[in-house]
DNA sequence: TTGCTTCGCCAC
DNA sequence: AAACGTGGCGAAGCAA
């Protein structure tokens, strides 16, 4: 054998397509050359056994470099905290952003990845509320479209992301299942195609163009809404949100078919997305207000686009839960309820 | 040493 | 990468 850095991808690329020769059929993209992601690592898995291991390495060398090594580092001393900016004025669409450190994107998918989110713990005599909208966009769609179908079942109380789960990811565990059917109807919504589809769910081309065009059936009103979001945007220049946010998407002229179709799913995405992330902020003013007129003790630790992560005193636990839950779930009545499901902890796995 | 692009991947 | 969208960040590679 020889020597190469495995955290390179352009090394790893000869590796596997020149030394080992390993077939690139139908592999290509990017700009530099053959992609080594973890479609291709997944794919290439069957032919060789190193494929499989570089990816059981990146995984954990993720995990590594980006958490377990640098989060330790940024705990101010003062507090033995880490201590993150949430930024108001970066995500389009009127969402926050958090960085230095991003405590927005902490691991949850794997096991592994679970005991780094097992680190963030409440201090002793307290516990985490971890309290997070329930299918938050697909709600915000079924207000926003009025579509009778998607109107109709949250009225019943009922869980698309499991439906889709149980009905396209039967043979997985029923959560990781749930995760792969938000993908799907996220996706599906917001303008993914029949070739992403396909490898999303695992079956032929067709079978995807057929899963697409079965969903915008059953769902004829989100159709609608699609196109007259995008006709209005065109002719204003702008989408807004329920709080009357603005994005200008001047793309959305281009003559440029991918410029201008880029722009098209941004203008179908943002009126969503956003008015979720109206939502929330107000529940982030309305949450610790309740707290407090309750004589509760609560504090807001971080916000996680549709979730809120909150510090308690123990005694205190199922009070705040059920003010916390009461003032997002009522924080702006909406054509369908919104719910919410709230844990507590004494780290942000348990309470997630 | 710093700053930039690219690739890849974590989360919602 | 692909007709999902919104982010942030680490490592490699390169230029200054
Ligand atoms: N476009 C897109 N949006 C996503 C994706 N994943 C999450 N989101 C957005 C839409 C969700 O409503 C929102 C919050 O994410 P969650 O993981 O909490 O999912 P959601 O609230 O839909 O379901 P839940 O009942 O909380 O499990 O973030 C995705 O893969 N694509
Ligand atoms: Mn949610
Ligand atoms: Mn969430």
């Amino acid at each position: 054998g020889g020597e190469f850095s495995i955290h390179s991808p352009a090394q790893l690329r000869v590796v596997l397509f020149e030394k080992l020769k390993i077939s690139s059929r139908g592999v290509r993209r990017g700009k530099t050359g053959l992609s080594t992601d973890v479609d291709v690592l997944t794919r290439l898995a069957r032919d060789h056994p190193l494929p499989a291991k570089i990816l059981e390495y990146r995984m954990l060398s993720k995990l590594k470099s980006t958490y377990v090594d640098a989060l330790p580092a940024l705990v101010d001393p003062r507090t033995g905290r880490l201590h993150s900016s949430f930024n108001q004025t970066v995500a389009a669409t009127g969402r926050l952003s958090s960085s230095e450190p991003n405590l927005q994107n902490i691991p949850v998918r794997t096991e592994e990845g679970r005991r780094i989110r097992a680190a963030f713990a409440a201090p002793s005599g307290h516990r985490l509320i971890s309290a997070d909208y329930s299918q938050i966009e697909l709600r915000v769609l079924a207000h926003l479209s009025g579509d009778p179908v998607l109107l109709e079942a949250f009225t019943r109380g009922e869980d698309i992301h499991a439906r889709t789960a149980a009905d396209v990811f039967a043979t997985l565990p029923p959560a990781e299942g749930r995760r792969l059917a938000k993908v799907i109807n996220y996706g599906i919504v917001y303008g993914m195609g029949a070739a992403r589809a396909a490898r999303e769910l695992g079956v032929p081309l067709a079978e995807a163009q057929a899963y697409i065009d079965g969903y915008f059936a059953r769902y004829a009103g989100v159709r609608a809404f699609i196109d007259s979001t995008v006709t209005e945007a065109r002719a204003r220049g702008y989408v807004t949100t329920v709080l009357g946010r603005r994005r200008y998407l001047p793309e959305l002229g281009a003559r440029d078919p991918a410029v201008r179709q880029f722009a098209e799913r941004a203008a179908t995405n943002t009126p969503i997305q956003g008015s979720a992330a109206d939502l929330i902020k107000l529940a982030m003013l309305e949450v610790p207000r309740q707290l407090a007129e309750a004589g509760l003790g609560g504090r807001l630790l971080l916000q996680v686009h549709d979730e809120l992560v909150l510090e308690v005193p123990e005694a205190e636990v199922e009070p705040a839960a059920a003010r916390v839950r009461l003032a997002m779930e009522k924080v702006w009545p909406l054509r369908v309820p919104l719910r919410v499901d709230v844990r507590h902890g004494a780290n942000w796995a348990e309470a997630h």
